[in-house]
DNA sequence: CATGAATGAGAGTTCATTCAT
DNA sequence: GATGAATGAACTCTCATTCAT
């Protein structure tokens, strides 16, 4: 790795770790220069503003998630195994401290050309994916009829909203486990 | 009415206008001088901020929706009329222009104290409603068991999520009233 | 006395008090309105500026120690019995609220050609008349030789700094009276 | 000396010629970016305030003012002479331009919290270099008897006043040279 | 006389961005 | 590649002052 790309890696973790913290409009280029001990014109050399930053943080996270559900969906388990998978990964998502960065993502979104774009990606990536699941499940006829892909998208619009009020809330571990159960209860055909 | 009020009523009604073109950070005070031609010290006599504006528009819009589900409540109709009422309504305003400012309503609550405190009162009040109707779905043996806030919250959520999406994806009508009509799917005890 | 001159007698009496509360440059035209519970339109009927305010509150207080010196020199009393009574006079009022409006005064001083004015009127008017006691004593043989103006500046300088630098640091009651103290060292021929 | 340190130095002698020649609060951000050509973010990446600047210029002024009596101390000189020099000191700076420097002092004592503390550290450190003076004609058997630093704080109160009256009266110098002489008079135990 | 809405100038401050070194 | 001084545009906010009612 080169001595520029190294650089550009530890700028993105520490602009990471400011998103966080403190989302993304509140994040101004001298906070990252501060927080990389670069200088302007160093940081500038890489990148031209945060956004640039987030963007390239939240594709990566992104790129992640998809790789954890392909994987899942090649090794050939059931619907609701990999339902039930992704519910977990979901909630443990949230009641870490990194589901903070989904406040800055949001931020973005609502600021920025660009950061809507992302969000849209995101968000396509994560239905189609998830309408893949739901395919699956209704091939095995255990989950509800229905367009897979309209279906994704409730449980996306859900996970969006809850991803945007956590924060606000403070909501307890349990409460969030509770509320991401419900996922179930809408998918299956046969209410337990 | 004096002219105070009367100032107010139309500063409000501009930034209204603002806010749903633009969202509510790209709003500034120099904004809402120059679509109410009033003057800087104009301004500020009325209103010392745009939180200030917003906090008032959404205060007022939050009144009415409470008011309209009062009035369907004491109407002594079922719980699926007014469940059904309930999803026309929000269809209704997710359709309209002036959803675009749930969007502003969104920025103001990830930017600002006194917003994430609107955002919270506006959640609890839909919240407090919703979980009444289910309650009564559950008297009438209609709906699924449950503890009916913690379902409520499930709803608002997905509302939440879709409030915020919407603006970004520019969704279709058809494509709503699906989405929101999976509500009536989640709730209802037999499936349809 | 007409209503309009009762109005102008509140007016500086609320000034008076927000000048010894917060000095010249501190207190706005709002301040007086808030103060008095007139509008805008109706302080400016009386008065233009906070200036004027206070150039006739200064001035009136002028007038007042003028007066009680003059009564003084026409009762044929000693010079040494009238500066002691200069000095008790100037003690008290040092240690009095009232002697926050000197803090005023020399903001005003400091910062309005009429407050430059002012200043000047009433510095020359306390030197005249101490003058004309140091003339007094010297007649007495009591006083130091000089000439009587000069050694009246003299004494003002002090009672000018004193003034200035007493509400800076808050100086204590003994202290105070030790200082004003000092004129009678300075001015008696024969030392005590 | 490093080309930020070359900027502070031109911004501190540019801000001291207008404090000299405007006072302290006459003087604004704008007027140092107009007088040193530097722009708004120029300027404020050195100094956030006209009243750091300020500061700086009174310290500095006060440490060269010390650093002299401190030598003239350390140099054997009898107390006259040092009281002689002093006089002599005060009179130069007194009639040189520089003395309009003190008005804007104390403005800043006025109106700041920091001028405050500026005004009260440089009195306090002419009241102790006095004071020694003081104590040493004492020890001589030349000077009046007393506390040394109460006699030190009344000549200071003195100065504090001629600094401040002087540039509004324009005083001439014969009579400033004979004002300031006046500190002998007073503090000589036997008349000249 | 009095009201208070409105004006408009100007101070303060922050930031993304550039550029000579 | 890196530095950090400097730019300049934009925004917030405050007041003295005016004027229609």
């Amino acid at each position: 790795m080169s001595k520029s790309e190294n650089t550009k890696r530890m700028i993105l973790e520490k602009a990471s770790e400011l998103f966080t913290q403190k989302g993304y409009s509140a994040v101004t280029m001298k906070d990252v220069c501060d927080a990389t001990g670069l200088s302007r014109g160093g940081l500038y050399r890489h990148f031209g503003s945060t956004g640039e930053m987030l963007t390239l943080i939240l594709r990566e996270e992104q790129q992640n998630a998809d790789d954890k559900l392909r994987m899942c969906l090649t090794e050939g388990k059931s619907a609701l195994q990999i339902l039930d998978a992704l519910i977990e990964a979901h909630t443990t998502f949230l009641l870490s401290p990194k589901s903070a960065l989904e406040l800055a993502a949001n931020q973005y979104a609502l600021l920025d050309a660009t950061g809507k774009e992302i969000n849209m990606e995101r968000a396509w990536s994560t239905v189609k994916r998830t309408a893949q699941v739901v395919r699956l499940g209704q091939e095995e006829g255990v989950f509800i009829d229905g367009d897979p892909q309209s279906i994704a998208w409730h449980i996306v619009f859900f996970l969006s909203g809850i991803h945007t009020q956590k924060p606000l809330f403070g909501l307890e571990d349990d409460f969030v486990r509770t509320q991401i159960n419900y996922i179930r209860g809408f998918l299956l055909k046969e209410k337990e």
